[in-house]
DNA sequence: TCGGCCGCCGTAAACGTTTACGGAACTATG
DNA sequence: CATAGTTCCGTAAACGTTTACGGCGGCCGA
């Protein structure tokens, strides 16, 4: 005699009221729900999960895909770290729970999603890195799992998103950098079809135009998100006859790298070339301090986990004005890397 | 109709042979299996996993357990990733689903490891970050769960670890730094429990009493293992009276803070100070070079993974002979941070 | 020819839940 | 007092697998 059964053996009632009291059905008398709460606290009891999945066809658990490596996710620093532990708090409310899921580099994320699915692994999902063009959308609403993903996309299947406002840190730098007298300003982008790499570099173009300005296309530098990738901008800049005086650093990781090779070649981000960029623990130790911007990672993470669970069925009630699309603000932090300016 | 009864009904045989069929069970004729494969394949077919685990009483999804928030676990780099990269490869093979189990910092890992426990979800488990006692080991051995570790501890319910060789690092560099002149050595260690503080700090100080010197209390720096650990520990040593001449490094990260609070005061590695520590992605773009240690993240995951399923009944007669507790070597990369020495 | 063995397959129970359904006891209402 | 309604509970089916068991036919050896 196990499970449920031994339970209900031991208060002599049956196994339905069992079952009723602890998933807190209204039809069951108080008195008898607060002993069966009572006895399973004593013996100790959990449901066992398999069962009720399969009863339910359900699995209450939520699956955050991230890729591994740092050539995708820029993972250099924390911030899928920091993002996540802000989704657990909220899914942890609902007894749900949240795992990561890990593609591997070497994997393709479709590969990895549809063996995801397949195992009927997940309630819900949350997708990270999102493509400009991403088949795991149409995919996932094909088959209607839940979904969220942190970032936008052309693929529109009507899931709700979260994103940073990388229009946004685009407008703002390039409106600083223009004030201070630059003109040629370079920009960087992750080396895929990302898409926030496109949503970065067609907002920079716009905002240059709005002075009158071009971006140059030989001032667009792609690279992966990570120190290396930085650091190999660095060289690619500093090999060209027309140098940029200034360069806009699409995300938090490869500061490190660019400021390297920078001062390999004896050059000062503020005093010869000026940086915006985006700060992370990382970026607060480099000297010159980093012009970047910053957003709290945490309470990105709290929106997420809302704006999906508002999507599933069982859940919806909780969050019935869950933001479920929005470019999350970012703040400016000045620091020195954008010191330098140039005559009228 | 739906599942293997619908495989079952479009061959007209019954569901026991497919079930038998698709589990490569002996007692079904090859043609039949072929068969049954094939439609499989063709009505997409693929088990329920629910349905498969209450029969069983497995689940089929190994864990790997890693705190979240860089306080405990440093993952200011990649480590982590880099060694669940390798795990994720060998549980491929077997039709193992690994999935990350990112404990928040804010909720006690002991905690944390009973409900994930309780809720039946793993068949296998990877624990990190270990600490000195760690009650989360008799507790799993209690369940008879398999698991591994990575990291030792006093703890010892006779599980399989490995461990990256702090000892073997420690006494290196004592040996390294005595044999360049140095006579005041300064050691980092993790500010909590973790046990790898005690394995690095007790080699430390029984190699310098092989050389006749002994480890100044003062001279050991608790620091969280992240870039601000490492600023703060520069900003302690450098209060000091009676500086050391000399520091190792535990960890990846610090070296970063460290760095920073070195050059704030206009010190220089290798010039002021001798720095030994241990190589990350982002250590390369630290200038001078760091001098340090590194292993192979890859294939320490891949070594992790084996030793777990050697352990698991329904895999171990495939690793017959895998390394079931084993200190992993680490190379020493010469860089120029150790470069100052002192006259004899 | 017959008994035994072997290869292959079908039947049905079991895993631990949840929940639709119906019924018993009680209450309220006229 | 009869009826209707309400409250609570027990029964049993269902979710999709795996696997013990038994049976049927064919083959082999005596």
């Amino acid at each position: 005699m196990t499970g449920i059964r031994r339970l209900a053996q031991h208060l002599d009632i049956s196994i339905g009221t069992v079952s009723r009291a602890l998933n807190g059905r209204p039809d069951v008398n108080e008195e008898t729900r607060r002993k069966v709460l009572e006895a399973a606290a004593e013996l100790g009891y959990v449901p066992n999960q398999s069962g009720r999945s399969l009863r339910q066809g359900t699995t209450n658990i939520i699956g955050f895909m991230m890729q591994t490596g740092t050539e995708i996710t820029g993972q250099g620093d924390t911030f899928f770290m920091s993002v996540f532990d802000g989704v657990q708090t909220v899914f942890a409310r609902h007894h749900l729970d949240l795992v990561a899921l890990l593609c591997s580099s070497e994997e393709d994320p479709d590969d990895y999603l549809r063996r995801v699915v397949a195992r009927g692994f997940a309630d819900g999902l949350i997708l990270s890195a999102t493509q400009r063009h991403d088949p795991r959308f149409e995919f996932l609403a094909k088959r209607k799992i839940p979904f969220v993903t942190l970032g936008r996309s052309l693929t529109d299947v009507g899931q709700p998103w979260l994103d940073l406002d990388f229009e946004g840190m685009a407008q703002t730098s390039i409106d600083r950098l223009v004030a201070k007298g630059h003109r040629r300003i370079a920009v960087t982008r992750p080396h895929d079809d990302i898409n926030l790499g496109h949503l970065f570099v067609d907002q920079s173009a716009k905002a240059l135009a709005e002075h009158g300005l071009t971006l140059d296309p030989d001032l667009v530098f792609s690279s992966k998100p990570n120190e290396a990738g930085g650091y190999h901008v660095a060289q690619q800049l500093l090999a060209m006859r027309n140098r940029p005086t200034a360069i806009l650093l699409v995300n938090e990781t490869i500061a490190i790298g660019f400021y390297r090779g920078l001062s390999e070649a004896g050059l000062k981000p503020g005093r010869d070339i000026a940086i915006i960029g985006r700060q992370s623990p990382q970026s607060h130790f480099l000297s010159p301090s980093l012009t970047g911007f910053t957003l709290s990672r945490r309470d990105l993470g709290i929106a997420l986990a809302e704006a999906l669970l508002a999507t599933m069925p069982a859940f919806s009630h909780f969050y019935p004005d869950a933001e479920l699309r929005k470019v999350w603000p970012e703040d400016l932090v000045e620091g020195e890397s954008d010191a330098f300016s140039l005559p009228a």
